[in-house]
DNA sequence: TCGAATCGATTACAGGCGTAATCGAAAGGA
DNA sequence: TCCTTTCGATTACGCCTGTAATCGATTCGA
């Protein structure tokens, strides 16, 4: 359903989406990016909280779990995108677009790719 | 700096963001949409904490407070909209405007003022 | 065989958040 | 002059987060 996990969850779950097959505790920790400075115990606590929030799944493999991600980036990313519009922009997208723009924050690819979306839609 | 609000405290800085001129305690829980449900205690706690992270500001005025926002809505939601494309597309707009294209979140009004800020850019 | 390494589970702990109730001081009404 | 109301400040309290340490069980290496 509406599943949602904290900033520090969501790099967890990264790794799992970035990943063709399921992953051991260990193996996420390895990819977490470095920076984070993340102990393993702490890839194990986000483990457990994402398994008890239903956002991962794991299968028993002898003695240690195989971890995979149980919903999809895609319709994540997709609720968590109108959630971000309809609170700060009244669920339009142009104010973000026009504030970003505003921010110079779009570069010339990004632009162009846009307008081929929309080009898109509305043929 | 990067002070940041919680959902809840947006609501009381929407409040204020809102009105032209400062406004008591009293006045911003009258203007909480009342589907909060809020209790006058409450919006008082979301005062103090807004106030301690320096996101609003209040002059005496006798015995009661008047608050005002110390931050601009514009320069708050651009922030915040920076974050979140950084987050989840990478600083790149383009793939969320593609989600939301997808989920059909966009209508005729909104790809045209998205369409227009685009073409005003480029000139 | 037996100590070391490793596994997931459990516990820890401070700070933020949502949602108030309570408190002491002041002001206002009768 | 009191009692009531109202103000901001302080306290409450349970859940979530970030960041682990510890624990009992198992496995692995020597």
């Amino acid at each position: 359903m509406d599943t949602r996990v904290s900033d520090a969850e969501l790099e967890v779950m990264e790794v799992l989406w970035a990943s063709p097959h399921p992953l051991t505790a260990t193996d996420v920790a390895e990819r977490i990016p470095s920076e984070r400075g993340w102990s393993l115990a702490t890839v194990k606590t986000m483990l457990s909280r994402l398994s008890a929030k239903g956002a991962i799944r794991f299968s028993e493999e002898g003695r240690r779990y195989l971890y995979t991600a149980a919903i999809a980036r895609d319709s994540y990313v997709g609720r968590e995108s109108q959630r971000f519009v309809d609170q700060l922009f009244g669920g339009r997208l142009s104010p973000l677009v026009a504030r970003l723009a505003e921010a110079d924050a779009l570069d010339k690819d990004d632009i162009a790719a846009i307008e081929r979306i929309l080009k898109e839609l509305k043929s």
